[in-house]
Formats: C-alpha cells, structure tokens, sequence
DNA sequence: CGGTTGCTTGAGATCCATCAATAGGAGTGG
DNA sequence: CCACTCCTATTGATGGATCTCAAGCAACCG
C-alpha cells in the first residue's frame, strides 16, 4: 500500500509511453520495494558503481554533474520523480560523473536483474522503458542545442518549459505553474551561466510578464509566449505516442489527460 | 575481399570495445553489405525514418544536427569511419533532427535486423556493441560539458584531442596529427561558436606552438600541452577495456537490450 | 540571535558575436 | 587556359552578451 503509492509518479510517467496494466503497475511497485533517503546535496551512489541497482527517483529532484580541473561543473542532467536516474541503467556507470541530491529525496534501488526480468516478462513495459530511454536522450540532445545556440533567457525559458511538460506528466505541474526546487546557482550550472546571470534572466523573464515567482512556485502566466522565446518545440519529448513509435506498436488508446502542444 | 575492406574501421573500432574473433569479423563484414556513397552536405536518410536500417559510416565523416526556428544550426554529433550513425540504432530516429555527410561518405545500410542478429550469436560482439554505445553517450556528455563550461579555445583543444584518440583507434592519425576534414564553419556549429571565433582560437592554439594546420592537415606539436588546455581527461573515452564493463554483466543484460523493441 | 545560504543589484572587464572586407583555392564553363 | 563564381579562411573594428567582483538584503536554522 504505502510501497505503491511512492511507486506512484514512475507509473504515472511511464504511461505515457506505452499502454500499462494493473498488472505492469504491480510490477514497477515491486521494483521501488528498496527505498532510500538522501540528503539534500548528497551523492547518490556514487561509489556504488559496481552494485547492481538502477536509481529511480520517486521523490525530490536531483542531477548528474561533472566537475573540471578548474573548479567548474556542469551539470549534465536533472531527474524529477519517477525519472531512471540515468538513460543507461543497464550500463556501467559513467565513471567520470557522480550522481547528487538537489533537494532531500527519496530514491528506490531497483535490482538490474528486476529489470531485465520485468522488461522481459511485459511488452508494455519494455515499450515503456525505450519510450523513457528514448525521452532522456532527447533531453539531453535539446540540452545541448541551448548550450550551443540559445541565449542566456533562451535557456532559461526553455528549461521551464521543459521541467513544465516533465513535471505535467507526472502530475506536478498545472497550468498555472510548478513548484522549482533548485536553486539559481544549481540553473546556471545546468546551464553553462552564472547564477548572477541566470538572475539578471529571470528578471528578464518577469518583467515581460512571462513568469513570476513567488518563493519556490514559478508561475506561467503566458506558456505561448514563453515557448516562443525559448524556441521551444514539444515534440522532441515523444508525448504524441501515435507519431513516436513504429506503427505496429502504436495502439489507439485516449490520450491520458495531458496534450502535447497545448 | 572489396566488402571486408571497406568495413575495416568498423571492425578495427569495435576491437577496442572487446576481444573479437575471426568469425566476429565476418559478421561485421556481413553487415556492410549495403553500400551508399552520400555526397557531400547531403542528408543522410532523413526520410529513410521509418526505414530499419543502421547507417555505419565506412568512409569520411558525417553529424547529426538540428535547425532552430531563427536558422541556428547546432551540430550535435560528429561521426567518423567506424561510428555507428546513433547511439539508437535500435531506437526510432531522432525526428527532430537530421544525418548529414560533412565530406564525401560511404556509409553501409545495416539491417536491424540483421545487428540483432549478430549481437545474439555473439558475446563478444554484444560486449563491443554495449561499448560503443557507452563510448558515443560519454562523447556526448562531455560535449555538453564543453559547451557548458569551457572558453571557446578550449572547446577546440578539446575537439582536437578527442578526434585524435578517435581517430587513432581506426588508424587514421598518429602522433604528429591527422587529417582534419571538416570547416570551421561545421565546427562553429559543433562547438556553439562563431566560425570567425573558431579562427581566432586556432589563431591562439597555433602561436602557443601547440598545433599547426598545413591545408587539411592537423599537426599536433605538444599533445600534453593540447590536453592540458583543453581539461581533456581521456579516461571518459573508456578505452581501457580492463575497467570498462565485466563480461559477466554482458551476458545478463545485453540480450535484453538488444531484443527489446523490436 | 549569529551564521549560513540564496537572491538581487551595480559597475567594470572580458569574451564572443556581428559586420565588413580581403584573399586564396577549387571547381566550372567558355 | 582564363575568367568567373563560390566557398573557406583570415583579419579588423565595433558592439553586445556574459562574467567577475562586490555589496546588501531576506529567509531560514541551529
């Protein structure tokens, strides 16, 4: 009971990559049966390289970083709840990187072999694991084309409008906006700026009347035009299940609350 | 004896991920059947989406890249002879973005199928596959890392010296250099620069006496100079297949990678 | 309370982009 | 073989975007 319900944003996010049974359910539920507390700011695992567990995280917010010679880091990917911690769980770990805790979390050590056993025993899962892998590596490709060739606002925007589809998904986020949980300074290493200048951004952004802030809760006043500046495109996320996949997976079935594109 | 030529660095690459056997070599070859030769600047089965097949590229080099809505270009993979054209062969393509030849190329059209196939009748190819896999993921991450935290030299430095250990592994460099076959202008769009900047930083790295270019030819005078600047650690290269992966994971896991979603 | 962390703003310096012009090389057609 | 064009490399001048350093403030927390 308690088991399923911190199981229940990875269920919830997976449905929308594939058409998931009680019976799929059940099984996620008995892959988060090892949960475990972090700190705020702690690495997760990150000596446990060798151990055989897929982190998924199941509440809080938390990254991938690397750190350079200099000093610097870059955080090289963000997982919110009901995220697998890395696209490639069933991969050694990248040993140059480390995983931390953004926020305090609650992470579950899903068993590799689980894994593979679940992805082998359902169809529905194993689609829903790609349509997942295929999502990370989307993000982290999107990720790189604002490191390249979008403005310091551009980025921003387009990490809210990013984190707003993620978290819609797993019903964290309305229309009116979400809770942001990391800080100014976590954005700018996430995004190749300084905090002083991921700052200067935002105010950019609240005094277009796009956003405002009120503490933790970032509020979307107009999603239009946010994505406009952000040069925001949905479709990279795969939500259009109809389009992501090969057609004989494609199955007609309502679209589970949210739409893409809105 | 044509066929297993031209599927030599595929081969050559692959060796370093795992130990390959004669036979291995054969089904590599096998797998090259199909060969396209892509003009320059010219997409690479963009439309082909829907189509099961793997490019490999066997001679020149090719990228990934996606336009944003203002004309931004950013490339977001840089392909070689060897290289799997996507980490994803298994996956549906990136919509969103596209394949292009940067050069003359000659890429081989492999069967999904057929790369399945061989992934299941051999270990050992299984193992090299999963390192590829690892190796292009770590290329990209540390890209990101670049366009995240580095200044605009030693985004280049560090180009440089990755295409050296990647070029070295198919025996198309060597200690004083290799042959550099794209523009400054790809390179801009690789790198998130200007391509007048990237001159300028060529500019520097040549008056700091640690490259030179004669025409395409990229001499490589201090590579531990070179590293130095660029904060390159090659480890992320996974090279040393000694701390890579242990074969008995390959043997769990790999089957289920490679037999989901088909 | 005092200490810490995160947010905000200012001023100046640096990095990089933009615009512009020149030059060389490769290919092409006359 | 030459004239032409296109593409790439190169360099200068200037402006803009972002960083750095610095200070003040608010919120939280032991």
């Amino acid at each position: 009971m308690q088991i399923r319900s911190v199981s229940e944003p990875f269920f919830t996010k997976l449905q929308h990559g594939a058409s998931l049974t009680l019976n799929d359910k059940q099984i996620l539920a008995d892959l988060c049966k090892h949960v475990r507390d972090v700190k705020s700011q702690r690495d997760i695992a990150s000596q446990d390289r060798a151990c055989r567990y897929l982190p998924i995280i199941l509440e809080g917010w938390a990254c991938r970083y690397r750190l350079l010679e200099n000093g610097k880091r870059q955080i090289t990917g963000l997982f919110i709840p009901g995220d697998l911690c890395e696209p490639f769980g069933i991969l050694p770990r990248f040993p140059d990187s480390t995983f931390a805790a953004l926020t305090p979390t609650k992470i579950a050590l899903a068993s590799l072999d689980a894994v593979a056993a679940a992805a082998r025993s359902s169809p529905s899962l194993r689609e829903a694991f790609w349509w997942d892998l295929l999502m990370a590596s989307s993000i982290d490709q999107e990720r790189l084309v604002s490191l390249g060739r979008r403005s310091a606002a551009e980025r921003v925007a387009h990490l809210f409008c990013e984190l707003h589809v993620r978290l819609m998904i797993i019903g964290q986020a309305d229309n009116e906006g979400y809770e942001l949980l990391i800080t100014q300074t976590d954005m700018s290493d996430m995004l190749g700026l300084t905090s002083v200048h991921v700052n200067r951004s935002l105010k950019i952004l609240r005094e277009t009347g796009l956003i405002s802030l009120k503490g933790r809760r970032l509020m979307i006043h107009d999603l239009v035009g946010l994505r406009d500046l952000a040069l925001f495109d949905p479709t990279y996320l795969h939500l259009d299940r109809s389009t992501s996949r090969s057609p004989a997976t494609v199955e007609a079935e309502g679209a589970q609350g949210y739409e893409v594109g809105t």
